[in-house]
DNA sequence: GACAAAATTTGACGTTCCGTCATATTATTG
DNA sequence: CAATAATATGACGGAACGTCAAATTTTGTC
C-alpha cells in the first residue's frame, strides 16, 4: 500500500525531474542540443532509466508538448469563465492564446515540432493519444462558447451548422499567425505590424463577418483587449512587461 | 564561353537530378528515410559530390521547399491575372493555394519542415535568403490585389492602413488550416468538415468582415468556387479527380 | 599530343547520437 | 538471511552526418 504508492510517487517525481531538465535544455539551446545523454547527465540517472520513462527522444518532447497544451487548457478555462458577452468570452480565448505564445514562444514551437511527421512517427501511440485527448478538450471549450452564442441569440441561429467551422476558423487563424510569427520569417521587415495586433484585428473582423454581436465596429476594441487581458491574464501581462 | 556554359549546365542538371531523387525519397518514405547516402546511391554520384551542391541535408530539403514556393508563385500569378473583380482574384489565390496543397500535401509538409528551427539552424544563409525572396514575391502579389481593391473602391479607403493586415489574415488562416489538416489531428473525427470547404467559407466570411465588395451574401459562393477553379486550375482539378 | 596545374570526385573515416541489453545493483519476500 | 524479483546502468552496435586526403578528370600551355 504505502510502499506501492511511495514507489509510484518516486517514479512520477523523477518523470517530472526529467521533463523539466529536458525543457531547460530545449529552451536554452534548442532541439538539436537536447540529447538523451545530456538529459541523463543532468538528472544524474543513466540513459537506460530515462528510456524506462520515455520510449524515445521524440516521446519525451511530445510529453513536453502535452504539458504546454495543459497550460493552454487552463488559459481557455479562465476565458470560458469570464463574465461578459459570449463574444467577449470567445475573444478572451484568442487573447489568452496570443499572450501565452508571447510568453512562451518556445512552447508553441515545441508543440509544432511534434506535429512534424518525421517526429510524430517516433512518438509512442500512448503519448499521441494523450495529446489528442488534450486537444479535444481545448476544442470542446471553444465549441461550447459558440454554441452558447447561438443559444442566446448573439449569433444567428442560421449558423447552427457552422459551429465547427467557426471554431476551426479562429483556431487556424491563430495557429497560422503564431507559427508565421515564430518561423524566422522577418515579418516586420516585410512591412507587417506586430502579430498580436494584426491577429486581434483580424479575429474581430472575422467574427464581424459572422455578425457575432456586438460587432467590433460598435465598440472600442483596444479598450476591450485591455479589459479582458487585465481581468484574466494579469499575471501573464506582468511577466511580459518584465521581460521587456 | 561554350565550355563554361556547358559546365554550368551540367552542374545545374545534376542539381536537378539530385533534387528530384531527394523529392522521390521524401514522398515515398518520409523525411527520416531521406539520407544523403541514399540520395548519393540513387543518383550514382558520391556523397562528397552531393555536398558540393548542398551544404547539408537540411540545405537540400530547403531547396525542395524553394521549388514548392516557386510552384506556388505560378499559382498566385495565374490568380492575379484572372479577369474578374478584385475580390474574385484575391479569392482565387486562396483557392489555388488550397488546391495545390491538396494535390501536393507532401510539399506543404516539407515547406513547414524547413520552418522548424531545429532544421533551419542547419540551412545555409544563402538558401534561407533565396526562400525569403520567394516568400516576399508571394506576399507582393497578394498585396497588389488588396491595393487594387482599395484603389477601385471595392474595399473602403479607410482600410488603406490595413493592407498588410489583410494579407496576413488570409495567409495565416490558410496556412494554419492546411497545417492543421496535415498534422494527423483527426479533424473529421472531431466533427469538422473537409478543410477546403471550411476554409473557403471562412475566407469569405473574413473578407465580408472587411466589407470587400461584392459580399459573399449576395452571390452563390459554390458557383464562384467552381467558376474560378475551372477557369484557372483545370489541370489541378483533373489531377485531383484522377487521384480519387 | 604530352605534360603540368587546376578543378572535381570519391569513399573511407571520425564523430555524434540514438536505443538496446547483458550485467550489476537494489528491493522484496519467505 | 538467502532467494528472487524489480530496477538501474553504461558499454555497445548501428545509422547517419559531414570531412578531407588521395585519386581522377579537366583545362591550359607548349
Amino acid at each position: 500500500m504505502t510502499t506501492e504508492s511511495r514507489k509510484q510517487r518516486e517514479i512520477r517525481e523523477r518523470e517530472e525531474l526529467i521533463l523539466s531538465a529536458a525543457q531547460t535544455l530545449l529552451h536554452e539551446h534548442g532541439y538539436n542540443h537536447l540529447t538523451m545523454d545530456r538529459v541523463a547527465e543532468t538528472v544524474e540517472y543513466s540513459k537506460g532509466t530515462i528510456y524506462n520513462h520515455f520510449t524515445s527522444k521524440e516521446d519525451l518532447v511530445c510529453s513536453l508538448g502535452c504539458r504546454c497544451i495543459s497550460n493552454l487548457i487552463d488559459v481557455f478555462e479562465r476565458a470560458y469563465q469570464y463574465s461578459g458577452t459570449t463574444r467577449e468570452r470567445y475573444s478572451a480565448i484568442g487573447i489568452g492564446y496570443s499572450l501565452y505564445n508571447q510568453l512562451h514562444p518556445m512552447d508553441a514551437q515545441n508543440v509544432q515540432t511534434v506535429k512534424n511527421n518525421a517526429v510524430r512517427e517516433k512518438v509512442s501511440e500512448y503519448k499521441l493519444a494523450e495529446m489528442e485527448t488534450l486537444e479535444q478538450k481545448i476544442t470542446t471549450i471553444a465549441r461550447s462558447i459558440v454554441q452558447e452564442a447561438i443559444d442566446c441569440g448573439d449569433l444567428d441561429k442560421s449558423h447552427q451548422d457552422d459551429v465547427n467551422t467557426i471554431v476551426f476558423g479562429c483556431w487556424s487563424m491563430h495557429y497560422g499567425a503564431l507559427l508565421l510569427d515564430q518561423s524566422d520569417i522577418p515579418l516586420q521587415q516585410l512591412g507587417f505590424s506586430p502579430v498580436v495586433n494584426m491577429l486581434w484585428k483580424n479575429a474581430n473582423i472575422y467574427l464581424d463577418g459572422y455578425q457575432w454581436q456586438p460587432s467590433s465596429t460598435t465598440i472600442d476594441t483596444d479598450k476591450l483587449f485591455e479589459k479582458i487581458s487585465s481581468a484574466l491574464f494579469a499575471d501573464e501581462i506582468n511577466l511580459l512587461k518584465q521581460a521587456v
